[in-house]
DNA sequence: AAGTCAGTTTGATGGGCATCAAACTTTTGC
DNA sequence: GCAAAAGTTTGATGCCCATCAAACTGACTT
């Protein structure tokens, strides 16, 4: 189980986040990723139209943005939003993108955000 | 004092406003136009270090996009943010992208650093 | 060892886009 | 009317990118 090179979350640039997000097919990615959590390549980009190999190309630029976070098990790779480096550089970002995009996420609720919602 | 053509405010994409916002010249010109409010083209694009047929696109593109409006008065072409369009339509999305455009990309800088951002 | 599975890489193609330069349009001022 | 100012449009250039197809890699299975 190993991870890949991602950038540093400081390294993590605006206009490159906003242009990995403004490609219809990296949006669904991203979005199913908010939904479901840690996924498989195969399984994010299912039945999104796409060659296998042009989805292994957005694979790559959601990466390189600091977008998702890739790791290797075995023969398959799981994709995972960089919620919490998302969220620490850019606030408010994510959540709005998503919102925007009329797909709520399903966000880990922290025992303090928990609390207050109680 | 005529308004040029713009997208409704339903017919704004949220792909085509992510893109907009993704080129660092048209996101320059938008922070512009959060702080100073209405600001005529050639003052919005002052010092960008770009030809102004290469601005003049650009207004096209935020134009487009629903990002700005814009209206002729005289000669001068007076551009605002759409911002109750775009609060409506995709809510907090777009301060989410001017609060994180206020951040400097690499290292940490002191608040007093931070408000005196060019 | 051979085959399969998951995903990447490479090559080719077509389209879009950021840029500048030059010509054009519209409005204002002399 | 003529010229200047403010943008736009058009043309040219070069780059980047989304896509598919085919070859490749690394890991598991039989």
């Amino acid at each position: 189980m190993r991870l890949l090179p991602h950038p540093a979350t400081e390294d993590i640039e605006l206009t490159e986040v906003l242009r990995a997000l403004s490609d219809p097919v990296r949006l669904e990615i991203t979005i199913r990723l908010a939904i479901a959590g840690e996924m498989n390549c195969t399984t994010a980009a299912d039945h999104l139209g796409v060659h296998k190999s042009t989805a292994s190309h957005h694979y790559r630029a959601l990466r390189e943005a600091g977008v998702v976070e890739t790791k290797q098990e075995g023969r398959l790779k799981y994709m995972s939003l960089r919620r919490t480096d998302l969220d620490a550089r850019f606030p408010g970002l994510l959540d709005a993108v998503l919102h925007a995009a009329n797909r709520p996420s399903r966000r880990p609720v922290s025992a303090h955000q928990a609390d207050a919602r109680a």
